[in-house]
DNA sequence: CTGTATGGCATGAAAATCCATTGTATCCCG
DNA sequence: CGGGATACAATGGATTTTCATGCCATACAG
């Protein structure tokens, strides 16, 4: 049930005019070791304004445990509206894009603009998922915690910016 | 559930230029008992001017528990954001390093930052995990008992610092 | 052709690896 | 019990490798 290997850390990247972004290799190397993928997996975050990335095998174990929520609601009429649409979310509303041998991807436009990335690209890493963020809204967002606000000031001073 | 071995005990190292570190190697045993790693995790420590360390295996009985608190509430709406703030502080604002053949780490400039370590290093081992202080703060700090202070002054006496 | 995508290569900085030296605790044999 | 030998730990320095990223070459479409 468990993965074994968890997303952590964090870095800034920048994103190119053409859209491409490093995936920073720490994080490239645990989807390495779930699985031989070197693809990610995109999509909008649930609750923030960021992008929500994992690996091809994470995408299965997320359909696991929709199927478990479903059936602990099982008695609630509403439930099987509810499964549709997180099945709907969870895999329609994604992307799935390939890394390069340097470790880059193209972002997709639509996923840049519902991450609302700019030209830097925020990495965090939280456990089972990583989080892209545009690093001026991480900053702004009030449901960020302060430490970790002053983790992303951090990668911005540490780069200049 | 609970990890067989334990981290204890004291070291005083030096940190040098690069920010390489030595990992006291009675820490080090503990760590590749747990586990076949040869890396540390570092995080800011919640309550102490200093950093906490632990193996990964340690990291991810972390992201158990944080996984059965959220199946335990799901139907709560606020939870999913709670648990999205605790997620990305136990793997956002953390660093994994590896250590090479001769147990040292690069101390991350941000985790140096944040535990305001200068060029001592002073490991205090405490159970689950470990903690790196700055010995100066060490003894400076109110919150930390006499007793463990004198242990550092040994530390300190024994260098000739 | 010309603008646009995509893969490969080059570069500079940072980090992992290796080797060498020193210091210290331990062991063994006299 | 003493003294030298030995093994391991810590640390300094140098070298090799990896990473992020800019740049260019090739492909492909309008």
């Amino acid at each position: 049930m468990a993965l074994e290997h968890l997303f952590q850390g964090s870095a800034l990247n920048a994103v190119d005019a053409k859209g491409r972004v490093s995936v920073p290799a720490f994080l490239r190397s645990v989807i390495e070791r779930r699985g031989d993928a070197r693809t990610i997996v995109l999509a909008k975050h649930d609750a923030f304004t960021c992008l929500s990335a994992y690996d091809p095998a994470y995408a299965a174990l997320k359909h696991q445990k929709l199927e478990r929520l479903l059936e602990k609601q099982e008695t609630d009429p509403s439930a099987e509206l509810d499964y549709a649409r997180r099945t709907m979310m969870a895999f329609g509303a994604t992307e799935e894009v390939p890394y390069d041998s340097s470790g880059r991807v193209i972002l997709p436009p639509m996923m840049r603009r519902k991450g609302q990335v700019d030209d830097l690209a925020l990495f965090i890493g939280v456990g089972e998922t990583f989080q892209i963020w545009n690093p001026k809204l991480f900053l702004a967002d009030p449901n960020v915690p302060e430490d970790m606000k002053d983790i992303a000031r951090f990668r911005l001073e540490e780069r200049g910016q």
